[in-house]
DNA sequence: GCATAGTCTGAGAGCGCTTCCACTCGCGCC
DNA sequence: GGCGCGAGTGGAAGCGCTCTCAGACTATGC
């Protein structure tokens, strides 16, 4: 019962490392300790006691001994499996990160993170090895995703960010693509343009095909033809520049970008052949980052809060792990449609 | 000895939740599976028998028991308190985190974040109350930091990113901030200038602080005065519109900034004047930033490794926990000096 | 006054794993 | 033939905590 050595931190008596030190220090018995610890019905006087005892000794229970015979770890997982470097560069996966961590440490969680260091198999293998976890998020980004299947296949339990057809019986935190694109585009029929191209997403990627088919949608409702008015793109600000000559070549008079980084570079095709925005080509985007109100024209876009969905995953999990009946949550968040000189020119809004 | 049970599940086939199922499964003793699972000495066709058995059951180790019995969890913390909104702002931290996730994936270590969400006060007692973690990475940016203090005096083996003066018996990664400061100070006196001003980083930053100290260092060694040479910047741009303002009022030929960012809004300054870089006034940033070289003119500046501070942090700390004796691993970085045109304006270089 | 309920506490059985120790072999050596 | 030795194995003691259960004691009701 002897410290080992005498400590130079502040407010530190004998050894405590364990329950039973804090109970023989306090005189009671280990499971009041315990009890004092999480909260159990326990006198006033010996919660005093112990808790003193606590505080002095600096004591901190051993979280592995905890989680192994509780069964809990107040540990989540957060998988985002896409290039690291993508992460830092592509405002969509940032944003969501800091709603994850925002509401995890609000709540006290720990969060282990994965990123897109090794391959999906080795990532999903890691993941489903730290055994410990009471739940996972994940990103889910595209129709085909070893992680995510592997995930949801598990015991543990999972929100995806974003889902695909065949997840609907998951839980997950996702916009409705599909409807957001088809008002989109419709906004810019509504304005009088007749042909209406799209530039897609990166194909494969759940986002970028519910575009596709929300744009489809709106188009073939209002009775135009679509032929040839689908170029690829990939979120990326030079596929725009691309997809959008070619769309210009056969003529179009309203461009919809999967997103906004694409719209820019859009933009700048358009501007390349002398051409104006809104007056030759309304253009619109998807997301409404930051500087799809700078551009010139402000972009027309969807509005869609994406720390919000970081948030909302985070909640829903946690809501997940502290639901006995574990009936999956899903969480299909509003977005906007954000009306600029992009689309309408004369008239400056927002 | 091996039952076989057709399952439902591909590959699966009795329950096999602990050691014990393992072992009963194959016919030897828990701690037989134990050392296959962990490479003690086994025969070699007990060890096949039990891997078979081990596969088939796709049997996965409570991460928790494994850490309680042993002591090693596998995993470490990574704290960089700054805000998360900074984090993926700043590639200086960003590619600090990229470096520590790569080499920790690829070590296999799990890894726990924290980011600036909370206080540091929180931070710490949340980092400490993960009583299981093996070690922990923190990023020391500013003098006073409780999160640091208190990692250093904890019994967590910790590696710090950036060190003060007081760290130098802790185990960090760093760059020689003062001596890099000294290097483009003095490149700027070696073309011929004698009032070079500076604008400094934030104030109460280490490496603000010690780029200053390197910055006297050179000037004071040429003998030359630096009365009034001196403006109060914090890294970014806009304060290095300021800074350099003041700075061209004073009469400068050279401008060393802080950082890149500043030195962006230096020039900007600068050239708000009519001024010529490098003609007029020289200019130096620090960080080489992608940018930088992108800049016109393009920026000389120091070229400091931040993805590698990453990777050598979490080999340091990896090593420091594989170490018994632990004694301290100190890692100094190389830094490069990067002249280009805007201070030595005809040659074109690099 | 006694049964009943309610409050507080301690004993003890695990949670699933690692690891020390002891034991059994089979082998080569003197 | 006895010995030492190293390889391979099993038994069992924990690691530090949670949580059920039962018991002790007090308060209450009739």
């Amino acid at each position: 019962m002897v410290s080992k050595e005498p400590s130079r931190e502040s407010g530190e008596e004998g050894p405590a490392r364990t329950l039973d030190d804090l109970a023989a220090l306090s005189g009671v018995s280990r499971a009041t300790v315990s009890r004092v610890l999480n909260g159990g019905t326990v006198a006033e006087d010996t919660r005093r006691r112990v808790l003193d005892v606590v505080t002095r000794t600096n004591f901190r229970p051993n979280a592995a001994a905890r989680t192994l015979a509780s069964g809990r770890s107040g540990v989540v997982g957060v998988v985002m499996h896409i290039d690291p470097h993508l992460l830092f560069q592509d405002p969509y996966f940032s944003q969501l990160l800091q709603g994850i961590t925002d509401y995890l440490a609000e709540q006290g969680a720990g969060m282990m993170l994965w990123l897109g260091n090794r391959t999906k198999e080795e990532t999903l293998d890691h993941v489903l090895g730290m055994s410990f976890l009471d739940g996972v998020v994940v990103s889910a980004n595209t129709l085909d995703d070893p992680v995510v299947d592997g995930l949801l296949s598990s015991s543990l339990s999972t929100v995806l960010i974003g889902h695909r057809r065949a997840d609907r019986t998951a839980s997950y935190v996702d916009i409705d693509n599909e409807q957001a694109s088809d008002a989109i585009t419709t906004h810019l029929i509504s304005i009088g343009r007749t042909r209406v191209g799209h530039i897609t997403g990166s194909r494969g990627t759940v986002a970028g095909e519910d575009r596709v088919i929300g744009y489809l949608r709106a188009m073939r409702r209002a009775g135009l033809n679509t032929d040839g008015l689908i170029a690829d793109g990939d979120f990326n600000r030079s596929s725009g520049v691309a997809a959008a000559a070619e769309l210009l070549d056969r003529g179009v008079d309203a461009i919809f970008c999967a997103n906004d980084a694409t719209a820019a570079g859009a933009l700048e095709a358009i501007r390349g052949r002398g051409l104006r925005v809104p007056d030759d080509v309304a253009l619109a985007g998807f997301d409404d980052l930051e500087f799809a109100a700078r551009l010139d024209p402000p972009l027309t876009t969807v509005r869609q809060g994406v720390r919000q969905q970081g948030i909302e995953a985070a909640r829903a999990l946690l809501q997940l792990l502290g639901d006995p009946g574990r009936s999956p949550r899903r969480v299909l968040l509003p977005t906007e449609l954000v009306i600029r000189q992009s689309s309408v020119g004369g008239v400056p809004r927002e």
